[in-house]
DNA sequence: TGTACATCAGTGAACGCGCGTTCACTGATGTAC
DNA sequence: TGTACATCAGTGAACGCGCGTTCACTGATGTAC
């Protein structure tokens, strides 16, 4: 085992996207300490090297987690190309509302996966609730942008999104869980060609 | 106390209803026996005279809470009295994304409380995933007639219905939030008008 | 109506377990000379 | 370059706690006679 000062940075890292991985899988309160460095295979003692608590922790790995998704999502529609528009809105449509990002729960949007858990985080723990409105609002903005709308269309579609894509996750029969997908896909898509 | 058949009915009734408005509050997994029993004033040993367990207890908590949630869409908008139509539509649009309803999470819709906590038990507890899968064809149902439109419209009303609520909670910024509540509300609304 | 007794709703101690956190420790790292 | 030593990343036992579940028990209920 390493000892160096770089070896524990890589630790941290290793500790963090583990972490936030577990944390889109389950949501925040299925996260412990023992399970987590184990499955990066450390003891748990080691923990409180990096992170004072697990409060701390969790807020990190919500930040990392809607991190990822944000740059996964940007990745997806190929944004930074060129200026955002209708095309960019159509692929991050396409990407979002698809069947893959409904069955890869552990790697999709944590706005969606981790909404319900951080509005129960209420008043107690209120660093998680800045953090995830932060990354709503850039969730927002980067519809606005994509859509060229204004601010209530950008809402509205988001909502749209992040309620379809939960919704599709909970419906058991496939069929009718792709046509969720499907129908609001459609109605945002043509939406923004009727507007 | 009590130990008569009928007051054994009334205490199963008292914690099935503390258990769903737990369980809406704090999501599934807050949910604990010992702590439930007390705050119904009986000792945790009473429990399992009640249910199997305390999985089979959070199936027919979710069940009572979904219940719950769609009842009182009914009161709020009043159905029930006459065929349903756009002023029902309006009327529970109001209600869904009204600013009580956002911060009344206790007592407030248990879809999308708990659609992210059900998504979550997976192949497991595949009984919840049933329970929760039929109330959300229910809603989109109820939404369809009322909108007198097809099951893809429905379901693009209720996925922006959910998903608006959820990101109302989780923004931090009131404003915002009540500005996002009001977007939604209002694109739907004219959405019927328009169609 | 009154007594004897089986039933069974609810009690509370006990179980084994995993949790978050602390701490004395080990041994490689990396610096001082 | 080689040796002596301080640092500190990671270890693993221990803590107190709350969990879900079991079980021997208590005492009111409600039935049989």
């Amino acid at each position: 085992m390493g000892h160096s000062q770089a070896e524990k940075a890589q630790s941290r890292e290793r500790i963090l996207k583990e972490a936030a991985r577990q944390v889109r899988d389950g949501g925040l309160e299925s996260l412990s300490v023992a399970k987590l460095m184990r499955s990066v295979n450390l003891t748990h003692g080691g923990f409180y090297g990096h992170f004072a608590s697990r409060a701390e922790l969790l807020a990190c790995a919500l930040e990392r987690a809607l991190a990822d998704g944000a740059a996964a999502s940007q990745a997806a529609t190929g944004a930074g190309r060129a200026a955002p528009g209708p095309a960019d809105f159509e692929a991050l449509l396409r990407s979002y509302l698809s069947r893959s990002h409904r069955d890869a729960r552990g790697q999709g949007c944590a706005i969606a996966a981790l909404a319900a858990d951080v509005a129960r985080a209420d008043e107690r723990g209120g660093e998680v609730r800045e953090v995830m409105s932060a990354r709503v609002e850039a969730f927002i903005a980067r519809i606005g942008a994509s859509l060229q709308a204004d601010d209530d269309e950008a809402m509205f579609a988001a909502s749209a999104m992040v309620g379809g894509l939960l919704l599709a996750r909970v419906m058991n029969d496939r069929r009718r869980s792709d046509q969720l997908l499907h129908a609001v896909k459609t109605a945002l898509s043509e939406r923004q060609a009727g507007g």
